[in-house]
DNA sequence: TTGATTTCCATGAATTCCCATGGCATCCCT
DNA sequence: AGGGATGCCATGGGAATTCATGGAAATCAA
């Protein structure tokens, strides 16, 4: 049903690198498990990718396989394919949900995206992004200065309608 | 499909040829093998190929079997069925991970794909790929430079939708 | 017998499991 | 409406287990 995710949320970090996951992701992860049920864990995929990612992104079964199939659907060999296998199959990690609700997050990609003490989880559509929180506040300056940009009166919806911006 | 391989990392390989396999490649490989059960080593596939290949590629018991049927399907005496034949039956080789979660890489195979002190494994959809770290770095130069002609925030996913590059 | 495998044992570090607590929000009973 | 009782949520700590890796002994093959 919800197959969206919605909201964002702060929480700790410990030193061994379990973060709770926000509950109400954890029930998007769940219905969107086929393997999923009551008293299981959810599956989720945590996708870091390259060097220059500054977030990770997770996926639930469902998402992630939809993706698969697309890349399993492109030709062989093909540039694009191998970008995206790389990406999200070395790039990426399969991991679940423990019974206290938390995941943890290995100290190699906590280093890789500067993650220490908190982590922000922000809804995405169909996957939720995990930013540390300064970083996230960065980068919505640079968004911002982009609406700083527009008109003031400026409806998002707009993007809707049209071509891609740029 | 069946669980996929995800991830990437990098294992010491001693004098004798043993490797570590990585506990989450592991788990991928017991869930499909149709001989194992708790306790057992689960069986693998090592294709190594012909020469002018850099790296090894592991498959599961399951993965290898749907390629020899589709080879089986190809007409008997085709050039194609030849080749492929000759790649995953002669130049692979059908092995196991010992109880400490390791693998035997023969002196022949490491020398074949310049592997010595360490090796990087890569998930890559249903195989993995088995490569000497500097070979793989050097491998993913195209795509590295590839990146950095895109916009900071470009997202691959974006490859799904349109049309291929090259 | 001699080099090469395979088995078996060993260990520090990393990871998982199990139990515990305080804070909220909700439900329910009188 | 008051006031538990209940239950989920976020977080912490320590014990138990698994990982990755090394080395020695036993077995094999030529």
């Amino acid at each position: 049903m919800s197959r969206r995710f919605r909201g964002e949320s702060v929480h700790k970090v410990d030193g061994k690198g379990r973060v709770s996951i926000p509950a109400a992701f954890r029930r998007v992860l769940e219905e969107n498990d086929p393997d999923y049920s009551s008293g299981l864990n959810p599956n989720l995929i945590i996708v870091y990718g390259n060097s220059k990612r500054t977030f990770l992104e997770g996926f639930s079964v469902a998402s992630i396989n939809e993706v698969d199939e697309k890349i399993a659907a492109l030709p062989r060999g093909s540039k694009s394919r191998r970008i995206l296998e790389r990406m999200f199959s070395g790039q990426a990690l399969h991991t679940s949900i423990d019974e206290t609700g938390r995941l943890v997050l290995p100290q190699k990609i906590r280093d890789k995206v500067g993650i220490i003490n908190d982590a922000i989880f922000i809804a995405s559509g169909d996957t939720f992004q995990i930013w540390h929180p300064d970083t996230y506040t960065q980068h919505n300056l640079e968004i911002d200065s982009w609406y700083d940009q527009q008109d003031s009166d400026f409806d998002p919806l707009f993007l809707l309608e049209g071509e891609d911006l740029d």
